[in-house]
DNA sequence: CGTTGGGTTGATCGACCTCAATAAAAGTGG
DNA sequence: CCACTTTTATTGAGGTCGATCAACCCAACG
């Protein structure tokens, strides 16, 4: 069975991972864009579409691929159309910190700063609009009510970290757990719909790094949860099998 | 002694603790600001200030007030002039986690949010500039400039975040307890200048539930790094006598 | 003077990490 | 396709960091 997302996780390791779409197509591709009411785009007015796609080109990333450094030059943002990306820093002695997950519709670049303040990497096969930095700032800086949706989204961010922050530190490993599984469905009903199935590709060890445990915990975790009844673990991710239970253990 | 900050920490606990000062006073108030150009106003042009000196009404908030509760109606920001303020999350249980302590220069409001999406205490006497919502906003549209850099305040302060996930996840506590009185004294440089006296008048409790300890921990915490010759307590904060040794405790 | 809240210190306990072994899955080369 | 290596996941045993429970001190205050 392929992965329940973005297709098969490795089988693109050794191609080429980036394939530049032509940059003018005969219709205006923001037009089509599936994820555009999801996105910062959603902001763009439907006049200024035209503009947005001369700005844009499509790029496609292999699982496992750098997207970009931490402490990096930013010469591009992102726009994620499919797939999942790892967002992680480095602190002072090495270790890595994954602080989210991307998926479709969600913008990497928010802060606009000069250089990368985290790295990000391709979990699945990824698709994405690039924006180059420059011209996408001139963008704001004509387009105030696009800065506004900005704000706003990077704003929504600062909240989530914030709960994230909080959730780390007061839960147990077992609600980190159950509220990481509720919050990633929750996050794809969205781009995948309705679903119990729920496509993890992410590895334990990314899970653990993300919710603040060892990757033995991260998978101790998952098969308690199995062996309780609560969820079924999939090749690629798990479906939930009692979703009052989980959400009792995430919170309660 | 009187606290290091703010004046006596209890003795304005029964006085009325809102003063409204005379919101047109002879001189532009903004003009002769002391933390204008650390905070957000700094994006003011000069030709701006009259406009907003008639905005803002000074306010002052006796030690241990509330400022605003998360979740209610957000009618004001405010720019901290003076003192110290505690910003803290509720999670769904009830328990507290404090997300950060503002200090003066900094902003309370940064996400423009309808309700608000923490709370926010004075811990020792504090005294702030008030901007209504409704104007605050109409500011941020007229003005696209102050909106940029109200932007470039809210991704600073999500990437200041996200490195504090990273440390309360990865590090011990005395790592963390070191990295917050580093952290602390590198910010309030800019108010109070180059000194090795440190005030922290927030309570151990509000500690450790910032670094994600417990008021014991945070209290042995401290006494060890004083038994071990790297701090000096004083009656509301710390003396850094070996900034070396704390530095490696802090990373390494 | 008693009360109250903050701070310090000690003893005990448990959640989670560390270390270790094994299993399962995926990529590699013939 | 099959052997081989590498990576990822699972499970167990034991150790430890920090939480919990508890006693006590001290300063502020009515």
């Amino acid at each position: 069975m392929h992965g329940l997302f973005g297709g098969p996780k490795r089988q693109v390791f050794n191609k080429a991972y980036v394939h530049l779409l032509p940059e003018k197509p005969a219709t205006i591709k923001c037009e089509a864009c599936r994820i555009r009411n999801l996105s910062l785009c959603d902001a763009i007015l439907p006049s200024e579409l035209q503009e947005l796609d001369e700005l844009s080109s499509e790029i496609e990333f292999g699982a496992n691929k750098n997207i970009f450094d931490q402490d990096e030059l930013a010469d591009a943002v992102f726009n994620i159309v499919s797939g999942v990306v790892r967002l992680s820093k480095l602190s002072a002695d090495g270790r890595r910190q994954i602080v989210g997950f991307a998926l479709p519709g969600d913008f990497l670049g928010l802060s606009m700063t000069k250089h990368n303040v985290l790295s990000a990497e391709s979990v699945t096969l990824t698709r994405a609009c690039r924006f180059p930095s420059v011209a996408f700032s001139e963008l704001l800086q004509k387009k105030p009510h696009v800065l506004r949706r900005l704000h706003s989204i990077t704003s929504d961010q600062l909240t989530l970290v914030q709960y994230q922050m909080v959730a780390l530190n007061r839960n147990t490993v077992e609600q980190r757990m159950a509220t990481f599984i509720l919050t990633m469905r929750d996050r794809l009903r969205r781009t995948i719909g309705e679903s119990n199935e729920l496509p993890l590709p992410m590895t334990r060890r990314d899970i653990g790094d993300f919710l603040g445990m060892t990757i033995e915990t991260a998978s101790r975790e998952m098969s308690k949860l199995a062996k309780a009844g609560v969820i079924l673990l999939k090749s690629n991710g798990v479906s939930i099998i009692d979703e009052g239970r989980l959400k009792r253990l995430a919170f309660g």
